[in-house]
DNA sequence: CTGCATCCCCGGCGATACTG
DNA sequence: CAGTATCGCCGGGGATGCAG
């Protein structure tokens, strides 16, 4: 018996954990999260320092990122109550392993560049 | 004489290989592309057996999404002249080595499925 | 079955302005 | 300096229909 009403809940926390791993997945999976993760790197950084070095991206954008990595438990937010107010921004543990992963893409990017180059130019003039 | 001149050049270049760099980066870092990728694995599969299994994507964004695949070379696209038509779709090598590194973002995301639900609830519970 | 075009709407994102 | 809120637009992307 409890076999078998323990089935479901199983059933069910196994499918909870598949849209939650895809909710998490797509939401690391942006542009600006990963550009941000790889401009922390090992540093510490302040709001406008990030803003400057991420190039392109807008304070909204900037900020709502941030939020989504801080909730998430990429990054760790410090505020120290001076005037100016000052904000330091730093991977976690879990930030640096993404940062790892996140580095792989970077290095392919990189590793296939002149091969993805090329065959943009073959699918451009097919025919 | 000939280092002056080809000084120009050369700075372009690393710029335009850093701009492309970008481009292919934020190309490549969006959810559905991901998402494809890890679906294919080693397999070859048909648009709508593609369509079934990444689940949730539409027929447009995976004819997209796979158009800019195929462009940069990353999956490879072969088209069967029979009726009805067949059309199968499989990872490069560029597409491969791509793939080995989306995987490590999977296995992140497995990793800490439980640190980052934790992350989540200690955030929107602060205060 | 696969792919392209069209329409249309919702929401992401930038710009701007205002608090602490 | 850092963050929040509001507004407005442009475009991503879903739905649908048609072609090969």
């Amino acid at each position: 018996m409890t076999e078998q009403v323990s089935r479901m809940p199983a059933d069910a926390d196994v499918t909870r954990a598949d849209s939650l791993a895809r909710e998490i997945y797509a939401g690391v999976a942006n542009k600006w999260a990963l550009l941000v993760i790889n401009t922390l790197e090992d540093r510490t950084l302040r709001f406008n320092e990030l803003r400057t070095a991420v190039d392109g991206i807008s304070h909204k954008m900037l900020t709502q990122t941030l939020r989504g990595l801080e909730r998430d438990g990429v990054v760790d937010r410090t505020v120290y109550a001076t005037v100016p107010p000052r904000v330091d921004y730093r991977l976690t543990e879990a930030g640096r392993a993404l940062r790892d992963t996140v580095n792989g893409m970077c290095a392919w990017t990189r590793r296939y560049l002149g091969e993805i180059e090329a065959a943009r130019h073959r699918y451009d003039t097919r025919d």
